[in-house]
DNA sequence: GAGTTTGAAACT
DNA sequence: CAGTTTCAAACTC
C-alpha cells in the first residue's frame, strides 16, 4: 500500500500526463464525453511504469547539475526536477529509470472504466514534454470535464519548445492494451480498481507542470516540519537537458512573492528554470511564502484559484443546469483588454484557451476562442445599433484585425478547438476527434465577418443562457464558491520522494496548467477519494454553494485557516 | 538580447 | 470603487 501513497505523489507529478492519457482515452473511446454518464467521474490510479523508484534518487550524480548556475540570482534550492515540464517530461526521465507511478485518472462515470485501461506509450508523451504549459486545454481535451486552469500556470515555455504543442500525434498514445502491466517503458496500467482502495489521499493533480518546483504547501500545518528535505534532489535525471525547457518566471523586483510572479501565482516554488532575482519563493523561505500567500489570499480569496475553468461538457449531460451550459469554459474574472483585441496572449482569456465571457470588459474583442458578449445585456435595440456602430466592443471591424491577424493561429489550443460560433465551441470541444484535427475557428477575417453578422443573433441566442449563474455568482459576492486554495504539497510531492507527508490529507491543488481537473460538480466530489479539493464549483455549479463550502472548508481550511502561525 | 507593448496586480 | 503606478510577460525587432 505504501506504494500507493507514493504513487499518489508521483501521480501528482505525472498527473498531467495521465490526464492527457485519460483524455485520450476518453476521447478515443469516445466517446466523447458524451458517453459519460454523467458526471460522476471516478478517480483511478494508474500506474505508469517507469522504472524503479526514486527512492534512490539521492544519487550522487545530482550534484553535478545541482550547481546550477544561478545560484546567486536564484538559488533554487530545489531539486530538481525542476522541470518537468508540464507534461510528460517526466516520463522521459523515467524511462531511464523506470519508476512506477500512479496517476490519477478521472474517469467518467462508471461505464467508462473499462476503457480505462489503455496504455500510452511513454514516448508519446515525452514528446510533448514541455508543451506549452499553459494551455491547458490541450491536454485535456475532453476527457475531463471540468478543468480549472490557473492561468498563471507556469511552466510554459515560451517559445522554445513549443514544439510540443500538441500532443504529438504520433503517438497517439494510448493503445488500448489491456492490461499491460508493466511495460518497461511506462505505460499506464490500469489499475482501475486499485485505486479504489488505494485511498488516495488526495491528490488531485499535478501541480505544475514543470513541477519540479513543487508547489508550496499551503498548509502550514505540518509544513514547517518536514517539508523540505534536502535530499531529494533527484535531478532531472537526465533530463537535464531541458532544463531550460521550462522556463518560468524572471521576476526582478517582486521577489517572487507577488502575483506578478507566475510561479508564486501558480502556487509553486521557483525552481531552476526561473531566472528571478532576489527570489524568496523557495522552500527555504517557506514561512515567508506562506504568510505572504495568506495575505494575498485574504485580500482576494480567489487570487490563487484557477483563473480559467473549463467545463467541457456543460450541458451534455443533463447538465444540471441547462443554463450553464453555455460557456463552459471561461475566464472567471474576465479580461480587460484594450488594445490586443484578445487576440494575443496578453489576454488572459486567450492565453487560457477560452473565449471571452460576459465577465470580460475587453474592447474590440476578437478572441479566437469565442466570446460572449454580454456586457450588460443590451436591449435588442441597442444591439442593433451597436452592431452598426463601432462602439460595440465586440464587433470591431477589421481595423485591428490586420494587426492581430498576424499570427493567426498561435495558440495551440486553437488548433484543437474548432470553434465555430462563439461559443458553441463547447460542444465542438467535445466532439473533437483528436487534437490535431480541427483547426481553429479561424478567427481571422472570415470569421470575424461572420461573427459580425451573426453576432447579433448569436448573442441573442446565447445570452439567455448565461445569466443565471453568473448573475448569481456575481451578485453573490463575486467570489463564488470555489475554493480557492491551492495547495501543493511541498516539495515532497513534486519530488515524490517522500511520502511521508500526508498528514491529513493534503491535497494538492489543482492544476495550474492544464488539467484542471475539476471534475466537476457532481462527479467531482465523489471522485475524490477522500476529499480532494477540487475546486468545487468553479463553474458556479449549482447552488451547492453552501454545501460546497462546507466541504471546501474542510479542506480549504487548511490553508488559510489553519495557519501555522 | 534589447526594447516595446500590454494588461494584471498592486497601490493610492 | 476608480485612478495611478508597478510589474513581468508577451511581443517586436
Ligand atoms: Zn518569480
Ligand atoms: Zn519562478
Ligand atoms: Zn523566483
Ligand atoms: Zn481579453
Ligand atoms: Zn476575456
Ligand atoms: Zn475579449
Amino acid at each position: 500500500m505504501d506504494e500507493h501513497h507514493r504513487g499518489v505523489h508521483l501521480a501528482a507529478q505525472n498527473a498531467e500526463s495521465c490526464g492527457y492519457l485519460l483524455s485520450k482515452l476518453a476521447g478515443d473511446g469516445g466517446v466523447s464525453d458524451g458517453a459519460y454518464p454523467t458526471a460522476s467521474a471516478q478517480v483511478y490510479y494508474q500506474e505508469l511504469v517507469m522504472g524503479e523508484d526514486q527512492s534512490e534518487n539521492a544519487a550522487p550524480q545530482m550534484d553535478a547539475q545541482e550547481t546550477i548556475s544561478a545560484e546567486e540570482t536564484q538559488d533554487n534550492i530545489y531539486e530538481a526536477d525542476v522541470c518537468v515540464p508540464l507534461e510528460y517530461k517526466v516520463v522521459e526521465s523515467q524511462q531511464q529509470r523506470g519508476i512506477r507511478r500512479r496517476c490519477l485518472v478521472f474517469e467518467a462515470a462508471g461505464g467508462f472504466s473499462n476503457s480505462a485501461v489503455k496504455r500510452g506509450t511513454i514516448e508519446d508523451r515525452s514528446v510533448s514534454t514541455c508543451s506549452k504549459g499553459k494551455s491547458p486545454a490541450e491536454s485535456q481535451p475532453r476527457g475531463l470535464r471540468g478543468i480549472g486552469l490557473h492561468l498563471n500556470a507556469l511552466a510554459l515555455t515560451p517559445k522554445g519548445k513549443m514544439a510540443c504543442q500538441d500532443p504529438p500525434p504520433t503517438a497517439s498514445a494510448l493503445l488500448p492494451s489491456s492490461a499491460s502491466e508493466k511495460d518497461a517503458r511506462g505505460e499506464l496500467l490500469c489499475a482501475g480498481e486499485n485505486f479504489a482502495h488505494s485511498g488516495g489521499e488526495l491528490l488531485e493533480f499535478p501541480l505544475d507542470g514543470c513541477s519540479a518546483g513543487g508547489g508550496f504547501p499551503v498548509n502550514d500545518h505540518h509544513v514547517s516540519g518536514q517539508s523540505v528535505s534536502p535530499q531529494k534532489k533527484r535531478r532531472k535525471t537526465d533530463n537535464g537537458d531541458d532544463g531550460e525547457a521550462c522556463k518560468r518566471c524572471s521576476c526582478k523586483k517582486s521577489k517572487c512573492l507577488k502575483l506578478y510572479c507566475e510561479c508564486f501565482a501558480a502556487g509553486v516554488y521557483c525552481s531552476e528554470p526561473c531566472s528571478c532575482q532576489g527570489c524568496m519563493n523557495k522552500p527555504i523561505h517557506e514561512e515567508t511564502v506562506l504568510s505572504t500567500r495568506k495575505q494575498i489570499e485574504f485580500r482576494n480569496p480567489l487570487a490563487f484559484a484557477p483563473k480559467v475553468i473549463r467545463m467541457s461538457d456543460a450541458g451534455l449531460e443533463t447538465g444540471e443546469d441547462p443554463n450553464n451550459t453555455p460557456a463552459s469554459a471561461r475566464h472567471k474574472r474576465g479580461c480587460n483588454c484594450k488594445k490586443s483585441s484578445c487576440l494575443k496572449k496578453y489576454c488572459e482569456c486567450y492565453q487560457g484557451g477560452v473565449g471571452c465571457s460576459s465577465n470580460c470588459r475587453c474592447e474590440s474583442c476578437k478572441n479566437a476562442f469565442g466570446r460572449r458578449d454580454a456586457e450588460t445585456e443590451l436591449p435588442e435595440e441597442m444591439k442593433q445599433e451597436e452592431s452598426d456602430q463601432t462602439e460595440n466592443p465586440q464587433q470591431e471591424k477589421e481595423n485591428d484585425q490586420q494587426k492581430a491577424n498576424v499570427q493567426g493561429e498561435d495558440h495551440p489550443l486553437l488548433d484543437l478547438v474548432p470553434i465555430t460560433p462563439p461559443f458553441d465551441f463547447c460542444s465542438s470541444l467535445l466532439k473533437l476527434p483528436n487534437f490535431s484535427s480541427a483547426k481553429p475557428p479561424r478567427p481571422t477575417k472570415a470569421r470575424s465577418v461572420t461573427s459580425r453578422s451573426s453576432a447579433s443573433k448569436a448573442t441573442a441566442a446565447v445570452q439567455p443562457c448565461r445569466s443565471s449563474k453568473l448573475a448569481a455568482s456575481a451578485s453573490a459576492s463575486g467570489i463564488d464558491e470555489e475554493t480557492p486554495d491551492i495547495l501543493h504539497e511541498p516539495d515532497s510531492l513534486s519530488n515524490c520522494v517522500k511520502t511521508t507527508t500526508s498528514p491529513n490529507g493534503k491535497r494538492v491543488s489543482p492544476p495550474h496548467n492544464a488539467l484542471g481537473s475539476s471534475p466537476n460538480r457532481k462527479g467531482g466530489r465523489k471522485l475524490i477519494l477522500k476529499s480532494i479539493p477540487l475546486f468545487p464549483s468553479l463553474t458556479g455549479d449549482t447552488n451547492s454553494g453552501s454545501a460546497m463550502n462546507s466541504t471546501d472548508s474542510a479542506f480549504c481550511a487548511s490553508p488559510l485557516t489553519l495557519g501555522p502561525s
